[in-house]
DNA sequence: GGTAAACACCTTTTT
DNA sequence: GGTGTTTACC
């Protein structure tokens, strides 16, 4: 291999950050700067050119996603399989670790891994046998509640009772939620890290190995890292000077899910010999474009400091869309992609950003009209997919019987006449006698406890889900994928449902048996864990994409938090209106509002050449009329890098001036914006705004013929239409 | 046990 | 207003 491609290809930022000493790095690295291609680069460098064993070499980024790109890339550069490189995401590795020395970590070695589902469900069966009213302490709240303490390192132990009612209750549910987990062997996401840590720190020796192997650790996201994260990382790295972290505090958009901007100034403090490289040079979007973002991410403060660069020339001016409605917002946005690909654009070229996910409703109904292909991100993941977690439910019951959430899940689906009260007397048994749910069903079954009819629907389950676990012990997985779906009725309980929902079920369930099939346990199986228990952890990590679905030429409609990372050559930012972007849950806290301007700042760096941003005048929200203002970011971004666009009409309003009462005034005048009006001589029009009071009261309208008009209402012939 | 009516909800999401 | 979930009833 030439060495020289190591550093050759780089720019004189990169270059440093890649070939950097052996200290702590914080690369702050911009929208479009790079980042990855350092990352690589810098691992390269310690492989080539320090003779560093890959085996020496941890690498740790938040998704699977990032870690395969950084695996695929820098086996693509090496030319050299990167097997023995511990590259993953945090709670990938957090896993790995856990499972290498369950022992030491106090879990059983068979410890299953649960998705946030799971854990909801967990929540919910122990509040109702708690008896808590789940109306008073929402399960989804004491869900939060648990894992944002985990996330800071907090166990029930920990947490002193304050006297304070709330307190003292979710401490009660979060023990008996830890008793419960350590008994059943089920670990959540948030313990994989809390224990990932801990494990660590109260193992000297292990800690020291740890630190030994690994002599370069990288990060990459780092501002999207929490406190059990970062408190990981300083156990393996402090007083080493081998850690090497990427990030950009201005693309930190996370702090709701507990990430902690604040952990890049920490890492300022804990590695004081540490060296800060700023990337700022961008190899993806114009000059406006860049411009833009700059000017607005200034008004955050407490900023590490950055400003983007491109030598690539300012190109077109960022476009500014004010529709009457959502409608119409949708329409123009349409129209403007029509043209694009009518213009040989490519679809997938295409995004639409928007703040919330229901935004998405009006755009795919003019996409479908417009029969533009399209695509929408987020959802339910393929892992995720009910009828898939069934399956691998009884995948995993046939071979741990004791699994609690399992047999919760499948006992009685497809129905089999196991009804509510069987299964309360079960938990109930299973609860004072610290059994699992398999084992009190055995107890009911050889005491003659149940009538006849339920005793019989009872040990038919538990025969269907012995005789699976016999049939399957010595076939390949996918053959015991394949015969655990059959045999266990699901297939035939969504032939049943209606048409189309049934038929995309049975079609998933054939794609698991398909995944199974290509299932490739990478993890080196140092503990000899089966090939059915690494899928099932698998399928747990990672939730897999959408659908297999094939990648055709689409428009990308996503959030804009789902587009971090991401770049498009023509970006639409929809819904620029207060209260939606900025949410109105984050007007009226200085903080929440900047996180909201990064990811603004995030949504304008996605664009390469083209950027729009619209906002509607009128919006139904929640079954009711709105009339938002325009979003305060759009004020904060810079006049000569914007233009103002009016397709029916041309105006030229200075952006200053863009309507600041539009929402008062417009509700308490005869004409509400966006009705429709009908004057005798200019025709047929919308309202865009009103001014004034009684004879003074004044309309402006957009005129389907001439355009946009102010009519005195004393004077004017209008009529509603 | 399966369907319809009533009801609550309504940022952002990865692992 | 639209969706997903619980409840009521057959």
């Amino acid at each position: 291999m030439d060495v020289s491609s190591i550093i050759e290809p780089l720019n004189d930022a990169q270059r440093l950050a890649v070939s950097a000493p052996d200290q702590a790095v914080l690369v702050l690295a911009g929208a479009g700067s790079g980042k990855t291609r350092v990352l690589v680069h810098r691992i390269a460098w310690h492989i080539k050119i320090n003779q560093v064993s890959p085996y020496h070499i941890l690498a740790v980024t938040f998704t699977n996603k990032a870690a395969n790109e950084m695996r695929s890339r820098i086996e693509d550069l090496l030319q050299i399989p990167a097997r023995s490189m511990w590259i993953g995401t945090f709670h990938g590795l957090a896993h790995r670790l856990l499972r290498q020395h369950a022992k030491d970590a106090q879990l059983p070695d068979n410890f299953q891994v649960m998705d946030s589902d799971d854990q909801l469900r967990v929540v919910k069966r122990l509040l109702k046998s708690m008896n808590i009213d789940d109306n008073k302490w929402p399960p989804k709240q004491v869900q939060w509640f648990i894992n944002a303490q985990k996330e800071e390192g907090i166990r029930a132990r920990h947490m002193a009772d304050d006297g304070d009612f709330y307190q003292r209750q979710m401490l009660a549910i979060y023990r008996s939620y830890e008793d419960f987990c350590q008994r059943s062997g089920l670990v959540d996401f948030a313990e994989l890290l809390l224990r990932a840590h801990e494990v660590l720190r109260d193992n000297p020796e292990l800690l020291t190995f740890y630190r030994q192997r690994f002599q370069h650790v990288l990060v990459d996201e780092f501002q999207d890292t929490n406190t059990i994260q970062y408190a990981w990382l300083r156990l393996l790295t402090e007083g080493f000077n081998n850690l090497f972290v990427v990030g950009d505090d201005d693309q930190s958009i996370y702090g709701w899910r507990g990430a902690k901007i604040e952990n890049l100034f920490a890492f300022q403090k804990h590695y004081p010999d540490h060296q800060v490289i700023r990337l700022e040079q961008n190899y993806r979007s114009t000059g406006h474009i860049l411009k833009a973002a700059n000017t607005l991410i200034a008004h955050n403060d407490a900023r590490m400091g950055k400003q983007l660069w491109t030598d690539s020339g300012d190109g077109e001016a960022i476009s500014l869309y004010a529709a009457f409605n959502e409608q119409d917002e949708a329409w123009f946005v349409v129209e403007k992609i029509r043209q694009w690909i009518a213009d040989g654009g490519l679809r997938s070229e295409a995004a639409i950003l928007y703040r919330s996910n229901a935004q998405s409703r009006q755009f795919e109904e003019r996409l479908m009209t417009a029969a533009i292909p399209y695509r929408v991100y987020g959802g339910l993941r393929f892992f995720e997919r009910m009828e898939v977690k069934n399956a691998l439910a009884y995948l995993r019951l046939a071979s741990h019987h004791d699994d609690d959430p399992s047999f919760e899940r499948v006992v009685n689906t497809p129905t089999r006449g196991i009804g509510a009260k069987t299964l309360d007397d079960m938990r109930l048994l299973a609860r004072d006698n610290a059994l699992s749910l398999w084992q009190a069903a055995e107890h009911m079954l050889i005491h003659s406890m149940l009538t006849p009819r339920a005793a019989n629907a009872l040990s038919g389950f538990l025969n269907l889900i012995r005789q699976l676990g016999q049939d399957t012990s010595s076939l390949p997985l996918h053959e015991t994928v394949k015969h655990v779906v059959e045999r266990s009725g699901l297939i035939e309980l969504y032939q049943k449902e209606k048409q189309d929902k049934g038929e995309t079920r049975v079609e998933n369930l054939e794609e698991l048996v398909n995944a199974a099939r290509l299932f490739d346990p990478d993890l080196i199986d140092e503990n000899n864990l089966g090939e059915l228990d690494l899928f099932l952890n698998h399928a747990a990590l990672e939730a897999g994409d959408m659908q297999a679905e094939a990648d055709q030429d689409c428009v990308q409609l996503m959030t804009l938090h789902s587009a971090k990372g991401l770049e498009f050559k023509l970006v639409f930012m929809v819904g620029m209106e207060d209260g939606l972007f900025p949410s109105q849950q984050s007007l009226d806290d200085a903080s929440r509002l900047q996180e909201e301007r990064r990811l603004c700042y995030v949504g304008i760096t996605r664009a390469r050449e083209q950027l729009y941003l619209t906002h509607a005048e009128s919006r139904r929200l929640y079954g009711k009329d709105n009339y938002p203002r325009p979003s305060r970011f759009l004020r904060e971004l810079p006049v000569e890098s914007c233009q103002e666009i009016r397709l029916r009409a041309q105006v030229n309003r200075p952006l200053t001036r863009m309507k600041p009462d539009a929402g008062t005034v417009a509700q308490t005048g005869r004409y509400r914006i966006g009705q429709a009006v009908r004057h005798e001589k200019f025709g047929d029009g919308v309202v865009l705004q009103t001014e004034g009071a009684g004879d003074q009261e004044k309309v402006q309208i957009n005129f389907r013929r001439v355009g946009i008009k102010w009519l005195m209402l004393a004077y004017a012939r209008l009529d509603a239409v």
